[in-house]
DNA sequence: CAAATCCTAAATGTCGGACAAATGAAAAAA
DNA sequence: TTTTTTCATTTGTCCGACATTTAGGATTTG
């Protein structure tokens, strides 16, 4: 593709080819530092930074040792969900993303899981989900205690779908949300109507009604999207 | 979060903190190598590793001269993209996700576009269906050309639906499948039954017909996991 | 003989210094 | 004023050294 200008971006980039292509798979280990620098005729400082760089995307784990080295990692769910998350909340946070888009995006996906979710759904994860709607039923709770209960609510449902891509793929969407959702108060009144939706949607799925499901993921997207505007209107207000 | 041993790491997560909570902001210039390197009591060849990490994630850019120096760098919807492709490419090579699960991933993905897409499309967008759908239609086309023709049409669809979120979201999902898909052989009767319902995608969203849309797209994602059935049991049967 | 211990070689992690190359800005020349 | 030159700053690269970790062999000990 580019050609990088930087010894070690290039050098990063030639290994990752040969991962992403398959000329090194899992659990390869890579010759040692010494011996990179000897085959791409840099130092081994140069070597380093490029091992760095693939370690940033954890596409290599390194051990040290005398059986040790740098190894092809094993890019786990976990892993790659991590850095979604990281990616998506910048993306969300330096790209002036309204919240109305972030959230027309997040709800879109979350709908698309509701057929599979209904189809699926364990009594393990119905479980799940009715437990975080009894803590958002608690009085005590902070606002970001309440919105930490509603990520992991939405992560139920969408687990329910049974699908670890689309759970991937959610986690990057709802997380990065997080910070602008922190942003709203939600007042004991707000919070009755959002455990309400969330109630609607449990008890769809414990019907296996998709449509029942998708209206209230529409109800609840509807009502996020008024307390965001309604925050902003605030907002403003205090600035005028 | 976690605590990581070495320093390099431990340094990047420092600046990576401050970045994703605000107190480094887009367009700020991080101290100077020599700077970092006295701030955290550690030699530059250190901080150089920690800022590669970084730069790995297209957190930061770095510029050589007087005024050079290490940047918090814009993270564009297009950088996000081609990390989350390679990401996913990996994720699907490396987990033994079968064809069917990405595929159901996929098409579900695309089907909640399906309703903004009807709503918003645009002519150009449309027009760009078209002439996707009448290269495929070219008898000479390889492949590689006729998958390549595919995921152009697919992005233009997703793109359809007017949120960029949703179209990074969706590059990932498709883009990363490509190496699954390009196991498969089109025959010429499998491209005509491909390109029909890639018509009445066109033609549902021309008439912003949502159901239509949806329809074909579960018909496109019946066919596509049929043809990939076909192709893993010709690979027994070879085998076997 | 078996088990525990020690030793050693190999590899990564860190350090410090050195020079090259790029680059913007100040200083000098036209 | 405009152009050229010089220069200081900063990243990119290289080298050599030592510390730290670790697996596996060698040695000692019961």
């Amino acid at each position: 593709m580019k050609k990088p200008v930087d010894l070690s971006a290039r050098i990063a980039s030639d290994i990752r080819a040969s991962i992403v292509e398959g000329r090194l798979i899992v659990g390869d280990r890579l010759p040692s530092e010494s011996e990179l620098a000897e085959q791409f005729g840099v130092s081994r400082s140069t070597v380093r930074e490029a091992l760095k760089r693939l370690a940033a995307q954890s596409l290599i784990r390194t051990q040290r040792g005398a059986a040790g080295g740098a190894f092809v990692n094993h890019l786990s769910f976990e892993d790659a969900m991590a850095q979604q998350v990281t990616t998506a909340t910048l993306l969300l946070s330096m790209n002036a993303i309204s919240f109305d888009v972030a959230c027309e995006a997040r709800f879109a996906l979350e709908r698309a899981c509701a057929p599979l979710a209904a189809a699926r759904r364990t009594e393990d994860q119905l479980a799940r989900l009715r437990s975080e709607i009894g803590r958002q039923s608690q009085p005590g709770l902070t606002d970001e205690e309440f919105c930490a209960s509603d990520v992991a609510f939405h992560r139920a449902l969408v687990d329910g779908a049974g699908n670890p891509v689309l759970s991937y793929q959610l986690a990057g969407a709802v997380e990065g949300m997080l910070p602008l959702m922190n942003m709203i108060t939600f007042t004991a009144r707000k919070r009755v109507q959002i455990v309400n939706l969330h109630s609607r949607i449990a008890e769809g799925l414990t019907r296996r009604d998709t449509v029942a499901v998708e209206a209230a993921l529409h109800g609840l997207e509807d009502y996020t999207r008024t307390l965001a505007r309604d925050v902003m209107a605030a907002r403003e207000a205090a600035r005028g």
